[in-house]
RNA sequence: CGGGGAGUAGCUCAGUCCGGCAGAGCACUGGCUUUGGGAGCCAGGGGCCGCGGGUUCAAAUCCCGCCUCCCCGACCA
């Protein structure tokens, strides 16, 4: 049961707002090691809820799991160089094991790049040996110099896609692929909106040709990058020497991809849908979709609506509900209430005697928008495929409601410094403005506001009359979506 | 890693300045009464006072070192 009585409110301090939620919702905590977290047994439910979903998606796209060391020799990683640069500042490494030094130090991967291209260059020979499509579960190590539960920890547990192309062209349609497959869950499960496009160089991964991200906007009006797709060209097949022969008899280079999501969509979840009462979750990745609350008096009800309460679960699962039966004594129903409400359960029954009566029961729901009701008496009679349905549409309403307030929260085709400078001061949001291409424009941006381009959008994410001019007053060469992050 | 704040029961914190029996509320256990929006009474359990060293007759309290967390920066999924 959760503790205290209220959450500091989103409004007076964002931060606090969500390290109250992480702990009163029970979904992590502190660990005695320095930025790593415990998932509590409710936040990694969300977390399975979520390995599952994306699972399927990538079984269904054709991709294999399969499960490579945790430790890295050094030397593997120090190949690429692009890549040892980027990660060597955050990496974790093992120089004493087994009581003396070792004799090649060990790196914990930062990610697998560097020990997965080695074995396949073992296993591919043949261009009928491609495409290969591998995906992974697993934790990793980044030593991070601040840390934040779910959203930025040192250590992390995610996926990483791992693809072996024939072609340039190939590859490219894989990592767009993916980064589609990583869009529709988000919107489709977690019922969060994203922006996708391509990183700049600067935010590109460490080795990568380009980098794709889909970017959420938290409730705080800070972007948050949820997950990345790498085009990673020839260069990792170049260090590791992966070649293949193909038809005309040559030896050439795969080219690769790689694309990742990891424990952040959990932060990113609760920025996006959470309020002042606590976690709001979409019924697709809630641990429970529906808590039943039985309210009684005496033995006699206690058993009744006990009883009606045991029913309308068994109705409810053969529906396809997880449902949980809150039949702890001693608790009375309104603490119940607040205790659900905190942990984001959407739809609560409430069964009491009257409800019982009546053949019915009152149907509560967490996330209520503008024009519906909060509270609805429903029949008993076929109960379970109503509230199916009915949860289904609250899924629904999540998505829309989120993607209103992040349309709200952005602003196209700003030209003016200025202007620019006050709206991320004063509002946050996605800002969409002209670039002109330059890293040291990019830089000077960064420094100054605190605000860093998100991605260069995709298509259908582009304004109509894009800005002619960037920030600097240069020739605009392209759009971008500027933001505070994460 | 730099600046600031903090660490005492599961949680939130008082006690620290000025050394002298380890505290409160909530949570937990048992009993009784309760139960349609955060229940009441009674009786209990629970502490390496972050860790290590030092000063002292005596340390949660003073001194030194370290660890962890939070906020602000630089780095990042």
């Amino acid at each position: 049961m959760s503790n205290g009585k209220r959450l500091t409110s989103q409004s007076e301090d964002f931060s606090a707002w969500y390290n109250e939620i992480v702990q009163q919702a029970e979904l992590a905590s502190h660990s005695p090691v320095r930025g790593c977290m415990v998932i509590r047994p409710y936040g990694y439910r969300i977390w399975e809820l979520m390995q599952g979903a994306l699972d399927g998606m990538f079984k269904a796209t054709g991709h294999q799991n399969a499960y490579f060391p945790l430790f890295l020799p050094k030397s593997l990683l120090d190949r690429e160089a692009e890549h040892v640069e980027g990660f060597a500042p955050e990496t974790a490494i093992v120089t004493h094991a087994g009581g003396t030094k070792l004799e090649e130090p060990l790196v914990v991967r930062p990610t697998s790049e560097a020990i997965i291209w080695p074995i396949l260059s073992d296993w591919i020979h043949s261009y009928r040996d491609l495409p290969v499509l591998l995906n992974q579960w697993a934790n990793v190590v980044r030593w991070e110099m601040r840390t934040r539960p779910f959203l930025r920890t040192t250590e992390f547990l995610w996926q990483e896609g791992h693809t072996a192309h024939a072609n340039e062209a190939e590859a490219e349609e894989e990592t767009r692929r993916m980064l589609g497959v990583y869009r529709t869950f988000m919107e489709d499960w977690m019922a969060m909106p994203v922006v996708t496009g391509l990183k700049t160089d600067t935010e590109r991964f460490a080795g990568a040709l380009r980098t794709y991200a889909c970017e959420g906007l938290m409730k705080d009006n800070k972007a948050l990058q949820a997950g990345t797709s790498h085009s990673l060209g020839e260069n990792f097949a170049r260090a590791f020497d992966v070649r293949f022969q193909n038809e005309e008899g040559e030896h050439v280079y795969v080219w690769s991809t790689s694309w990742g999501v990891s424990t952040r969509l959990v932060g990113g979840l609760i920025m996006t849908h959470g309020d002042d009462e606590g976690l709001v979750l979409p019924p697709k990745l809630a641990p429970y979709e529906t808590v039943i609350v039985p309210i009684w008096r005496d033995e006699e009800q206690h058993r009744l609506v006990l009883d009606a309460s045991n029913r309308v679960k068994v109705d409810m699962e053969a529906a396809g509900i997880r449902v949980h039966v809150d039949d702890r004594e001693g608790m009375n129903p309104g603490s119940k209430y607040y205790d659900w409400e905190r942990r984001g359960v959407p739809l609560r029954l409430e069964i009491g005697p009257r409800d019982v009566q009546a053949e019915s029961v009152m149907a509560v729901r967490r996330f209520t928008p503008e024009g519906s009701d909060r509270k609805t008496a429903m029949p008993l009679a076929g109960l379970g495929s109503r509230l199916r349905t009915f949860l289904d549409g609250i899924q629904e309403e999540l998505l829309t409601a989120a993607l209103a307030r992040r349309e709200a929260a952005t602003v196209r085709g700003i030209e003016d410094y200025a202007e620019f400078q006050r709206l991320i001061e004063e509002q946050g949001g996605f800002v969409y403005t002209g670039w002109c291409g330059e890293a040291d424009c990019e830089q000077n941006v960064k420094e100054e506001t605190k605000s860093t381009i998100r991605v260069i959008p995709d298509e259908e994410f582009r304004s109509d009359g894009a800005p002619a001019r960037c920030l600097c007053g240069a020739p605009s060469k392209g759009e971008v979506v500027r933001a505070r992050a994460y």
